[in-house]
DNA sequence: ACATACGGGACTTCCCGTTCTT
DNA sequence: AAGAACGGGAAGTCCCGTATGT
């Protein structure tokens, strides 16, 4: 009786409705009632449990199955280099908040729950934001030495880029108008200006 | 038989608990007992009650008492002009940094709670974030034409600048090391260093 | 992985540590908390509303399930007749002291309580004393009429010699030592001689 | 404007109060607004303590000058020999029963509060009725001896004696009706004919 | 998978003892 | 002596995580 196209496993449902809700109210104002609802399941029926051990197990679950997605995906470092500072900027701080968009709400779980659950945001934190942190960074040493400026600080100078990149999408997630009422283009390209008059000079 | 120097109002012990403790676990995992010890009163007495009409009372207290010492303060732009941007550039991520760390707390419970208590963080996102948004956009705007460059963005410079600023502060109070490796000191000489070479051009 | 025999039943283990502590310290203070830690419950966790409606109704079932069991319970009178007089007034009141002892609980809960639960102390009064007292009033009647002497007041001999032993207990479990230094063997000769004269004159 | 006669003390006002509302609802549940209201004072001003320092010290005053007043009483022992057996039983369970009645309220309190206030009872136990024992034993001692019964366990029965006594009167005050339907009259002359049949014999 | 039962945590309310101010 | 303020204890309710039976 059930379709040639496979349903979305129950579990699966209950893995995506877990994540919005934490996302929206948090992980404590969830109860595992929301998520069955949200599931497609009777509410307060205890029918997850057939599922995950847990309300903290379907957490684990969450961020287990986004860890293994990211971890397979091209990052935009695989389509560098492109030869010319400011597109790879513009590049950059477009794939940046894409990526950061989409993972937006386990992005914001991590970030709330940090005191409550150390150790997965800690795993969370060493597995991909370090790795992305080192993948700009060598890509910043790599285009500041090209130009002949391999003196500047490219580890510093990542951490304010892509502080400013994680604070813009978060001032929109958490606000839903973009800070200042500066919007994505004026974001990009003002950002694209500063990298590139600084690595470049004033010759721009 | 009480001393002369008064003792600390029970209200503001009560306040300062339990922003301590909202910052620590959270709105949601702080009890009104846990409050309530931490204020020197008895758990789970309802003592808290006498004083506050409920939890979200305290919080709410907490944001007010917050927002009006920060509205008697002296801000860094009191202290502009010093004639050259570097100087000034370092005084404001100096300044911010140093704001930042002691506004943490109550920051990161009104960004932990965004969601909980919307009309709260707005309210103080308006009074507060905006207006030093509006100085420090006024600052860039005026810093740029004196160096002849009035066409610049300064509201998207703005975003990005303060945006890295607040990034690093909160991934410093958040996994309690700098992201990066990046120490204060290599985070404002480069902040430093970009701005300075964008309004000044190459010749720095 | 719960044995064979049958755990004592939560509603149970409550009424047994209720009765324990009002016994002890009276029914005001003995706070729902306490009957729950004593129960195996979680002190203060509410979860003895799920057994009983409130604590009234803790003391209330106690009640009724004590009455229950005396109602179903062979009283010495069944034993009657021994033919000969001394030996009934000891089984009397060897069975009277036991009885009072194993209900001691109840019993002070009852009479500490007596203006609290005029209801419940009248319902209990009407139901089990009035019939011990009917009851032992008969025997003393036939027992006087058998050695020619109906014109006693068989009922006020009743009331004084049920009134002896109930104070006996009453002074034993308040006082922790028996009254005027008197142990059981000698109240209860005493008992038996007093009774014993009156019936069958000096010719003891 | 206060009239000749001086009025009573507030004072003794309070304590009167105090036993009054303490005998009827018990200590706990006998509040210093009730006491205040009960006594003339404006209830929840605290007033009562401008004379007593707590709640419990207006117990003990209570007890202390009952006490007082008690030792100074003549008893009913004073007025022995009567020289007819009857008539000395007579006496003393009429006398007996009378002051157990003056003193219902404080013997009251006393027993329900044993558990509460152990020391003050204990106290009281101590000074008076060991006291009041004493005194019925010797009587008895000697009443027996005079009848040529020496042998006769003269505290048993006045421990039989006192119990029969005091448990009437407590009856009469617990249900407001006498036990077993038997008026005051009828329990002192059954009590008597016990007595006088036992230390005389059959040749009443 | 559902419905229900059970247990725990916590908020809030009520009430009361005590103190301070007037 | 009165009134208000403060602090503490505890009842009762609500909600939720989890286990169990069906």
């Amino acid at each position: 009786l059930t379709g040639t196209l496979a349903e979305t496993p129950t579990r699966d449902r209950i893995i995506d409705a877990a994540v919005k809700l934490f996302a929206e109210r948090g992980y404590r104002r969830t109860t595992i009632g929301d998520i069955e609802a949200a599931a497609g399941l009777s509410p307060r029926s205890g029918a997850l449990y057939k599922h995950f051990a847990s309300k903290r197990d379907v957490l684990e679950a969450a961020l287990d199955r986004h860890i293994r997605t990211l971890e397979a995906m091209t990052t935009a470092m695989d389509l560098m280099p492109l030869g010319d500072v400011r597109a790879e900027v513009t590049l950059l701080v477009r794939w940046g908040l894409q990526e950061l968009r989409k993972q937006a709400d386990l992005l914001l779980i991590l970030q709330r729950e940090a005191f409550e659950f150390p150790d997965l945001v800690a795993s969370f934190h060493e597995r991909l934001a370090k790795r992305a942190f080192r993948d700009a960074a060598d890509w910043a040493k790599r285009a500041l030495a090209e130009h002949g400026r391999p003196e500047a600080d490219a580890d510093a100078l990542t951490v304010i880029v892509l502080g400013a990149i994680v604070h813009y999408q978060t001032e929109c997630a958490t606000y839903r108008e973009p800070p200042g009422g500066v919007g994505e283009e004026r974001f990009v390209r003002a950002l694209a200006d500063l990298c590139v008059r600084f690595v470049e000079g004033s010759n721009v």
